[in-house]
DNA sequence: CTCCTTAAGTTATAAAATTCACATGCTAGA
DNA sequence: TCTAGCATGTGAATTTTATAACTTAAGGAG
């Protein structure tokens, strides 16, 4: 299988095409351009070719894309022709809104267990589910077939909860905790780091007012 | 002033240095080289060298970095040697969780305005703040000096929450929501995306099930 | 005071990602 | 059927970014 590295770059706007690509079909677009796309999402045709380009040819030359296929397409590269389900851990206020946020169960991620180790929490209900007890993740693990976890907890606590995970068998991390974990290799571990880009941003205005000086 | 351009991916980890600093300062550590900040982070010494090299020199050759020190000055590089006053758009789940959120009051932000169009809302508290409606924006980002909003509303009152935004004189947006907003040049914008971080995990999962193949 | 070790700062090299430019091939219209 | 126009796919060139190798300087031991 010959199959050259993608860049993490490429998967990353390959995410941004897709939920583009939903929205065109939403409003009945049936064909687009990669000029269109690359428009829609602020990026340059040349990239959104090159990027499709790492996974075979999916238009049509003097035509373009069909929106519904490519759709298709780009769900099915990114492993979203199937359900995900998800555990959490932390049931706090970010984990409260992860739970309910939409844009998950929009793409086929489901989350399947809360979990919490705050006596307060347990047994608090989020829409259907019920925050449980750490030790309960290994059996919702189980029962669901559970294979990434996310991470909602305050930083001192998020290693002990990755830790945690891994050994009851999950094998991709979402940290949202504001610190870099240590895990074994193989652990696939991303981290969305909420104040970063509001300090590229402080950066940014820090350079633009030094700039007029 | 000779000032070359800052790759962006440097302020990206320019921040994460600077957190890491924050937690070696509170465990009473004075001095680090740049292969523990390398270590801590997860990335190379060079690169960490590399990173901090673009803004001057803050290290003593054969000792290291004075932890203290470091921290001072990646924070006034960030922007971060002042308060920063937000307004959020968004009194949903998310909303609610950025502004009770840690992560940003620690490191000098503070959300000054939330607001919301929706009547029934308007008028609840979070925290100490109160819900707005949008029509009262102007006269919070006048009293407070703000410059930064946080968009958290769903992706298709995006784009208009931004150019109201825009129109009143802010000019950094960190949007949470998933869509690509369209805005003038000189507006700096910068995306969370919640979910993309999760398709990564999915691709590189699936691929690692093609590999076993 | 000198030597040795250490680690920052810097230059050079390598790798990676993006852009450019063009050839290919499809569609529509005459 | 032929031609013109258009948008894809792709290889090459460029730019950017990261790694590695080297130089410089500080501090401590003898």
């Amino acid at each position: 299988m010959k199959t050259l590295r993608v860049p993490e770059a490429t998967v990353t706007r390959l995410s941004i095409y897709s939920r583009y690509l939903e929205q065109l079909d939403r409003n009945g677009v049936t064909t687009v351009s990669s000029g269109e796309i690359a428009e829609g999402v602020g990026v340059s045709p040349a990239q959104v070719r090159k990027d499709l380009a790492y996974f075979g040819e999916f238009g049509t030359r003097g035509v373009g894309y069909n929106v519904k296929d490519l759709l298709r397409y780009t769900k099915k590269i990114l492993g979203l022709d199937q359900q995900w389900p998800l555990v959490l851990v932390g049931a706090g206020n970010l984990g409260y809104a992860l739970c309910t946020y939409r844009g998950f169960n929009s793409r086929g991620f489901k989350i399947v267990g809360v979990f919490d180790n705050d006596l307060a929490k347990i047994g608090k209900k989020i829409g259907e589910l019920e925050v449980l007890p750490m030790e309960k993740m290994p059996e919702v693990i189980r029962e669901h077939g559970a294979r990434i976890g996310i991470i909602a907890v305050p930083p001192q606590a998020a290693q002990e909860v990755a830790d945690y995970m891994v050994k009851n068998g999950l094998e991709a991390i979402l940290n949202f905790a504001p610190v870099a974990l240590n895990l074994p290799a193989g652990i696939e571990v991303r981290n969305v780091d909420l104040s970063v880009k509001l300090e590229i941003l402080t950066f940014n205005l820090g350079f633009k007012s030094a700039q007029r000086l």
